[in-house]
DNA sequence: CCATAACCTAACGTTGACGTTAGTTTCCGA
DNA sequence: TCGGAAACTAACGTCAACGTTAGGTTATGG
């Protein structure tokens, strides 16, 4: 496919609904690698960088870490990534135990964070469409009352 | 119950994980009424409007609302309550028909972002707990490897 | 009753996550 | 090839949501 395709800044921000200056940003934070550059120094993005970029802001919007946190997780997935990579290069990574504890734990707390949040939004999915589906009994009533007001002024004219 | 009994500002920021000054700033904003003084000056806390308070935290932690989108959410509450008791009094509110149909929308609003939210959730949550389960299993693996070679070694001496 | 812990207001400070502007340089389609 | 659109860097600005400090007042347990 176009995996390979070239974006420009404007093209990448547009796709994802944020602005050049949010991309540099996280650029300049090491959220994402140095974007490769043309021999005149405009960015170049390919589709890993995107996906990647993607994955923040889920991250950023759906769980609410702050781009510090993002990044330790970042950097966290990126140690594995590596590790794939050596063990399918046939290499023996050292200190691989403790990496891969690491990485647990860490996985384990967002998975944990997500499961908080997830029973906090059922409640008060919950809570607030009950209340809801109240308010729009209520509002039928009312509407039917004012409809019959309506109805008995037209007659009276 | 001490539904009524008198919470201090300390009392009421240590049970909801916050400081005085949040409080305050809370206050000042709006979200919250005047909270009632001491004599002196002292505010002195309920427990309707702690849960008031709790209620806000919510919206802003578990929801990721703004303080100022949080606090057209709570007016519209408030309107509702306040229509609620007119009817509980056996008062005919007038533009209650405009009234509840702006809740109507304002309610469905919070329920479509919880309802999106709760998706992106799940997605995460699901591409979270893969990776940890291939990542426990490898280090389940490692640290065998990580034993056996302390065996050997252990044999060797 | 008094020491000291807790509270008050007012005001300025901080931090994260970008927005904006300026001055310059590069890209690219007619 | 060349002119306008788009990119670049660097630096300062902004805004929400509190944090912090100062200087003074009130509450309360021994």
């Amino acid at each position: 496919m176009d995996r390979d395709k070239a974006w420009t800044v404007e093209a990448v921000a547009e796709r994802l609904g944020v602005t050049p200056r949010t991309l540099h940003y996280y650029e300049e934070k090491g959220l994402i690698p140095e974007v490769p550059r043309t021999p005149g120094g405009h960015r170049v993005y390919d589709e890993d960088t995107i996906e990647r970029i993607e994955h923040i802001l889920r991250l950023k919007e759906a769980l609410g870490y702050s781009l510090q946190e993002i990044r330790s997780i970042l950097d966290t997935e990126d140690r594995l990534k590596t590790y794939r990579t050596r063990i399918a290069e046939g290499q023996e990574p050292e200190h691989n135990v403790e990496m891969l504890a690491d990485a647990v734990r860490l996985l384990e707390n967002v998975v944990r964070h997500i499961d908080e949040k997830m029973t906090r939004l059922a409640a008060m999915r919950e809570q607030y469409s009950d209340r809801l589906a109240r308010i729009r009994a209520r509002l039928q009533r009312e509407e039917a009352a004012h409809r019959a007001v309506d109805a008995s002024n037209g007659e009276s004219e």
